[in-house]
RNA sequence: GGAGACGUGGCCGAGAGGCUGAAGGCGCUCCCCUGCUAAGGGAGUAUAGGGUUUGUAGCUCUAUCGAGAGUUCGAAUCUCUCCGUCUCCGCCA
């Protein structure tokens, strides 16, 4: 959420800010409806002032034994007015902030312009895309040749877009894992184990409610017996519950930064994307990550983003697999983001560069629906910025090794920095 | 799942319709005192929002005692729903 006292200051410099991102501000209606709101909000507070006021009265004269039937009188009067004013500045607030909720942060003055996915800067490249000398093939042949790989059982089972590993190929899934978060637990990311389920405050808090409901599972509820009026939603990523550890919090200034690092499922309903990567594990209903986050002092958010982005990079710097390093412009970022830098993998099987991992900067915006603050000295509370991404998507990883390692005969070469983790062995 | 107890500020803990944003204690901050230390004395110590304002200063108003709704002129206190904690029994990884 932005600022409330940023945008009645400036509401056009918003606007034209918003408008870098393809965001078109209603302006009109905010205004008008301030207006409002500004007048009701006055009124029904001055009201609340004078029934407090007699109220008070009322008891000092009945403790004197004082009548107190002019009093009553004069309260019964006020009251009709007071709960009309009530009502109607509960009504405009409502609206504004159902507005305000829906309005994404501004850019970062760093996030270059442009208006879609074309118009990402690339920052820089790693690693030479390693030059086969026979047909690179796509992780799904490479593996279901081997049974390793069972489309037709993930569907039997669920539905279309989940997969099931099997051998080592599941083991090689685990030792992504375990290989990602001990690399972080050394930058000095406190591992966390979370829920992979979370309310609807949560979502909230980072950014995927009120607007982007359709990209979630929702847990349907018992209607019997289930008396609990929490909606609890599968997590979109492990963003959610670890950023929301600190909602609500006033930190010390000495706590930050807060680095903490975690591995959970994702589930994604990927609504509106149903022709797009159907093969294979590129886009799935569910996939692991391990995910990076960072609670800093507002100061410190810009180069948190370009440290925590690094730490993504040495994991595919230390797998040996070449990326490269993207800005995404304005009209790319994402809802929440001030700024984000994407890192890109090479995939051989389609000779194109895939995303693996998105590292961003919210500034306050999360902040300020979190209300996580922290406090300096005896100074009072101001908000945190946040800062997050992904180390990495542990599904896109295994395609990624899978197919850049792989051999002519069709087994696969272990990474020299996962081999502990296999347990010791060299090809699969 | 059954039975009971409970949820108050950073923490402990009073309050059981009005004078309570909330006693008292602990902690913390500042000051005084005391060769050092310990002890003692004094003052202060929630958050959010609004209005005023160049101002995140000051002043002022509103809201907040787990959350929400209700009763009332007035709710920490009464009623309802929900959430959570603790104890006992049952079940269970």
């Amino acid at each position: 959420m932005l600022d409330p006292k940023k945008l009645r200051a400036d509401l056009d410099g918003v606007a034209e800010q918003l408008s870098k991102r393809g965001y078109k501000l209603d302006v009109e209606s905010i205004q008008a409806l301030e207006t409002q709101r500004k007048d009701f909000q006055v009124k029904a507070q001055t009201l609340q002032a004078e029934r407090n006021s007699i109220s008070k009265n009322i008891g000092k004269a009945k403790a004197q034994g004082e009548d107190i039937v002019p009093l009553l009188a004069e309260v019964d009067t006020l009251k009709e007015q007071l709960e009309q004013a009530e009502q109607a500045s509960e009504a405009v607030q409502t609206q504004l902030e159902a507005i305000l909720s829906g309005v994404p942060n501004l850019p970062h003055v760093t996030t270059p312009e442009g208006q879609s996915e074309e118009d990402n800067v690339e920052i820089k490249r790693w690693g030479e895309p390693k030059a086969f000398d026979f047909d690179a093939k796509d992780h799904v042949d490479l593996t279901e040749a081997r049974g390793w790989y069972d489309n037709d059982a993930a569907v039997k089972i669920a539905s279309a877009r989940f997969s099931v590993l099997k051998g080592p190929l599941a083991k090689l899934q685990r030792a992504l894992t375990q290989f990602m978060l001990d690399t972080h637990a050394q930058h000095g990311y406190e591992e966390v184990y979370v829920p992979y389920m979370v309310n609807q405050d949560s979502l909230r808090g980072t950014g995927q409610l009120p607007k982007f409901e359709e990209d979630l599972y929702k847990i349907a509820k018992h209607e019997e017996h289930d008396t609990n009026d929490r909606d609890l939603y599968l997590i979109p990523t492990a963003e959610v519950p670890i950023t929301n550890l600190v909602r609500g919090d006033i930190l010390e200034q000495e706590e930050l930064p807060l680095k903490m690092v975690g591995h959970t499922p994702c589930f994604r309903s990927e609504a509106g994307s149903y022709g797009r990567d159907t093969r294979g594990l590129i886009r799935q209903h569910q996939f692991e990550k391990v995910e990076m986050v960072q609670i800093v002092h507002p100061e410190k958010s810009t180069e948190a983003l370009e440290e925590l982005t690094g730490h993504a990079e040495v994991i595919l710097q230390q797998l040996g697999l070449p990326y490269r390093l993207m800005a995404l412009c304005a009209g790319d970022i994402g809802f929440s983001a001030a700024k984000t830098y994407d890192l890109e993998v090479w995939l051989p099987g389609q000779s194109v560069y895939r995303e693996i991992s998105s590292c961003s900067n919210f500034e306050d915006f999360q902040a300020r629906r979190l209300m996580t603050r922290f406090r300096a000295g005896k100074g009072k509370p101001q908000l945190v910025h946040t800062v997050n991404g992904s180390g990495l998507a542990v599904g896109r990883t295994l395609v990624a090794v899978l197919e850049n390692y792989q051999n002519e005969d069709g087994t696969v070469t272990i990474p020299d920095a996962l081999q502990p983790y296999m347990g010791g062995v060299k090809i699969i």
